[in-house]
DNA sequence: TTGCATAACTTGTATATACATGTTATACTT
DNA sequence: AAGTATAACATGTATATACAAGTTATGCAA
């Protein structure tokens, strides 16, 4: 069976998104929904309550749901969102090219970030990201071996999330990231175009499978000129 | 009444931080928490989810709740978050200077910042944030003078949250947050220890009340080397 | 011993009901 | 006319039930 809530959530991210109920604009109340959708309160409130959680409404007691205006700060880079369907999104002239790939035994310094046992084997790829002919993004993956066994070089070229969510089926739960500055290194100041640049920002992020096994590692070290990070955060409770 | 879902997240991040139930540890299954805490599956299962939501677990179909380890890349800051708050947890030897404190009849750009009418007034408040000695955060904060209508000198000197939240009771609902790398201002350069820093990270807030009122606008402009921001993101589903 | 079906767990989805609590428009009272 | 109580409606919390679906241990059969 389709999960119900999803669907309708999507539903109604569509017509928020398409202007059926515009920003600072009112949404029919639960009630109505269950009728539209012909379905239950709670379930009209699960989709609710994910509409809330990724910033399209804010709930109000008594009152109803509005609508948010999220171009405000234009899209939400937030959440995890591989390189590819970012640029897809933006219809950005990019291009991606594989510096390096190789399957390591583990160093020291990538074992304590992957966290894996001694002697085993982990992907290093490392690529360059090129927006309207400018080297802007360089890309250090690593994937644990173990649960990636084989990662194919034209896939590299592609997007390793398909192919990670698509052939070999595991599925993404969870990311941490973290953003800090850092000087260039000599690696970023040869596949970079760093133009006299003297930072680049450095994007961080342990990445988890849905039974929170981690499985990869990236450093995603950009042109300063050329970074952004939109977010939306709710009040702790 | 207290809300019992709340009141038993609250406990379960407790044990949690106490390591009660310590990294990659499964937690009780949900039937049992009803019994801990004499309670519905539904109740229970609220408290998971905001615990899921907010990093703390993983929730895995068939086999239960597995605690994450959030120390990996240290503790989150994103969220919203006040400085004074983040000093106090991190136990820096920290001071804010107001460097400007006036109430202004909005200019055309404050006016598109804040979104309000012509005419209308705002506060503007320009804060230098000194960390062990060395001044590295310029934050300029402007306030709706319709929402905001005092706002002592002093209270700037310490948090103004606490003043908003507390003293007028005004209760934050959401912020959305671009972050981005600019040139230094002259500005900058003036209230800042820049030490030949030639980039400073900004981070623009947009910050709204529990109605959706937009009711701040912010700018924190950091010195690079002290800039770090960790989050945490759910696969989008 | 090995393999497989099954039972006994786990979490996920959908529905229903009751009441609490905040908001707003209506109608009544002063 | 102004203010106030009230009714109607909104969302929030708590509980119960049923079944779906993924995981794991048990026990039987080959």
């Amino acid at each position: 069976m389709q999960k119900k809530y999803l669907t309708i959530y999507h539903d109604l991210v569509k017509n928020i998104q398409t202007n059926v109920w515009p920003t600072a604009s009112m949404l029919p109340s639960e009630k109505e929904l269950t009728i539209t959708y012909d379905t239950s309160r709670e379930t009209i409130r699960k989709a609710l309550n994910l509409l809330a959680q990724n910033g399209y409404i804010q709930k109000i007691r008594g009152k109803g749901s509005i609508v948010i205006d999220r171009k405000k700060l234009s899209f939400p880079v937030s959440g995890i969102t591989s390189f590819k369907e970012l640029a897809n999104n933006l219809q950005l002239d990019t291009k991606t090219s594989v510096v390096n790939l190789e399957y390591i035994t583990a160093t020291d310094q990538v074992r304590s970030l992957l966290e894996v046992e001694e002697q085993e084997d982990a992907w290093k790829v490392c690529r360059v990201r090129t927006i309207d002919g400018v080297r802007v993004i360089l890309d250090k993956d690593y994937f644990v071996g173990e649960i990636v066994p084989k990662l194919p070089a034209n896939i590299c070229e592609e997007s390793i999330y398909e192919y990670i969510e698509g052939e070999i089926g595991l599925t993404i739960g969870f990311a941490q990231k973290e953003i800090i500055v850092e000087e260039p290194t000599e690696e970023d100041k040869v596949f970079l175009d760093l133009e006299g640049f003297s930072n680049v920002v450095v994007i961080k992020s342990l990445i988890y499978l849905e039974d929170a096994r981690l499985f990869q590692y990236t450093e995603s070290r950009h042109r300063p000129d050329r970074f952004r990070f939109v977010d939306f955060a709710r009040r702790i409770k």
